[in-house]
DNA sequence: AACTACATACGAAATATTTCGTACAAATAG
DNA sequence: CTATTTGTACGAAATATTTCGTATGTAGTT
């Protein structure tokens, strides 16, 4: 249906796009630590590789691309736990909660988080 | 500290190892579909490569080889669980859940389940 | 002994991912 | 005009992952 998987760098700087809106080649290198973690041409290519993908759309600006992501945030992610539900906890979706919670590091307000939304979703069945 | 993050592939025969217990190739193989989905030296040559990286261990039976993963499930699905968690949902344990959630596919009793486990985190943390 | 069945070992091809060098284009500074 | 700066395009190397062909070894059969 929708794009396929970012691989792992392609996440990095979707994350990037998502958090700075439209961004050039430029604008992602530095965000993300610059020479220090990759070569310019490196993130260039990735955007390009991603664009062919259909993962970014671009745009000119003056003499450079600005490159936006196309999948919203909360779709990607969706799919990447949806996938994760599927290939490592056997299509339970409550298996991988409690494995998410298993780690113990959850303050209280997270789980009255948690609480909440599961009340939100079972009014929803009735 | 631990294992290395199995790829792909090498999940999916961690999973028969997981539920299987020791296994031959063969065993291996045929669990996953035989050659319809893999040939049989492919399996092999993966048991070969997992047992160099650590991620199973082996022992001779007779004339074969039993392989057994060395990780065990809960540890290897916690890794990947706390991997995602960071990657992908900066580090809050609740996005992942809500997200998980999201789907709306779980059933009551799943919900169940988890607001059960709650429960039991919340009087822990007393 | 030769044949077959069942195993393992090894090397290498095919593919995907990641990285970067080099060439080229346009604008600007000296 | 030449040199520099700032940007894109392209090709290809380096690495990781996945797949399988071929060689070889060991029993058991005929």
């Amino acid at each position: 249906m929708s794009t396929a998987k970012p691989t792992k760098k392609e996440l990095e700087i979707l994350h990037v796009l998502w958090e700075k809106g439209p961004c050039s080649v430029k604008n992602v290198h530095e965000q993300m630590g610059g020479d220090q973690n990759n070569g310019y041409t490196t993130i260039l290519k990735f955007l390009q590789i991603m664009l062919e993908k259909g993962i970014v759309s671009r745009q000119k600006s003056g003499k450079l691309h600005l490159y936006k992501a196309i999948a919203n945030k909360e779709n990607t992610k969706q799919q990447m736990v949806d996938k994760i539900i599927d290939t490592v906890f056997e299509g339970s979706a409550s298996q991988l909660v409690i494995s998410a919670l298993g780690n113990n590091k959850s303050s209280k307000e997270e789980l009255k988080a948690i609480r909440k939304y599961l009340d939100e979703l079972e009014e929803g069945k009735q």
